[in-house]
DNA sequence: CCTACCGATCGGTAGG
DNA sequence: CCTACCGATCGGTAGG
């Protein structure tokens, strides 16, 4: 998990300061306190994640937020100016990981894939990477851990004009992933939309199905990826 | 416009009570008063509709939408129980409104379709039956006076359970008439993925249009529709 | 991190 | 529908 190195760089820069002030050396229990505020730090991250999403921002107080963590109602405010940043922070998470997951998902993929066929026909391949990506995405949205995402799909409402900025540029770090694959399938005849639209509307597929799946119900996340697959890509004759 | 009578069936029905109290006969003004009250609830709800989707429920206080009718913060206490009951006749109306379009808009096809080829090709008559369900949904979603399902979708969370299962019959009926269609294009191969999670998915994308589409940027709504027939539909060759 | 607290806002109501 | 108002809740802070 790279979630706490990610989320406060700052943390783990000063851990090992030369003049630390007031800071025995050799006493343990100061660096488990030091872990211990990054791990706070993440606990309050999650918890507001979770809230977020099943009542919405608005909804979620700060003193849920402390509670969901065992804190006292001001102490949320210790580790993040304002209820906002806290939920930028959600957000900011979420995407970060979303990313590297996705790199993840696509380096698995381009080894098993290579191995099979050095040299496979195109089309075949960018279908066989579209299915990776598509998989990959609901496994974001509706996996386990899956709430960063939802939260930063729908409560992007709350959040500051600059931080939606700083968050698009992440975004389309995710979505440029995604363009050279559709212009490969659009070459090949297998997918007959306009290229810029069609991302549009297939991410608004997926992104919807966080309104209505239903873990518990049916269909499994791999029937959800073929399903989408068989309904956006054509086969190719 | 069908909306006020939808709206408030008892205000219509009082209207020519026998013995009303104080109500002289022949006065004018008094009708006028009366219309009026439909007009000011149905104001409520179209303002509420309008900062409920541009701000979200929880972010609109009463004092908003008051302010935005030209009320005083306690007057819309007048026609609705709670804020609550606010909202939930947005999202009705919106239902309502919803099913009545698209009626007309299959009406409109029907008339239209019929007079050119009699007897046409099933499939390319669920192609075209198709494309206007298609393009009326993103209109019902984007055009002029689309606050209301923005609003039913967005903001779902904020309605009792009792409510949303209200709505979801209605929300049954509204896609109910996809459902045919749907099948047809799957049996004539014009359609590959599990019909279910097909109308899922692609009620998915037109919906997630609500948080990218920009009118005053080039793709129209006849572009939408294209794109996403071409997206979700095949060719019948 | 906790305790104690503040100012602001909010949904809603009584009484006209 | 307006005026005046209430109780509750909320984000946030000071001071330890």
């Amino acid at each position: 998990m790279t979630m706490a190195r990610i989320l406060s760089p700052d943390v783990d820069a000063v851990d090992e300061a030369p003049d630390a002030p007031r800071r025995a050396r050799g006493r343990p229990r100061k660096t488990a306190d030091e872990r211990d505020d990054g791990n706070r730090r993440l606990a309050l991250i999650t918890g507001a994640a979770k809230l977020f999403r099943s009542k919405g921002f608005d909804a979620t107080s700060t003193r849920d937020i402390a509670a969901a963590v065992g804190m006292q109602s001001g102490s949320p405010f210790y580790h993040f100016e304002s209820k906002g940043a806290l939920l930028y922070a959600v957000m900011e998470e979420g995407m970060r990981s979303a990313i590297a997951r996705q790199k993840l998902a696509l380096d698995r993929a381009q080894t098993e894939l290579s191995s099979v066929s050095k040299k496979e026909v195109p089309a075949q391949h960018a279908r066989k990477v579209m299915t990776i990506l598509v998989r990959n995405h609901f496994d974001i949205l509706l996996g386990p851990g899956s709430d960063f995402i939802p939260v930063m799909l729908y409560e992007s409402r709350s959040i500051t004009e600059l931080q939606r900025a700083t968050l698009a540029t992440l975004q389309s770090e995710y979505e440029a992933v995604w363009v050279p694959v559709l212009d490969a399938l659009q070459a090949s005849g297998q997918l007959k939309a306009d290229v810029k639209l069609a991302r549009l509307l297939i991410f608004g597929a997926l992104n919807w199905s966080v309104q209505w799946y239903d873990l518990k119900k049916s269909a499994s996340l791999d029937d959800l990826a073929n399903a989408a697959m068989a309904l956006f890509i054509q086969d190719k004759k």
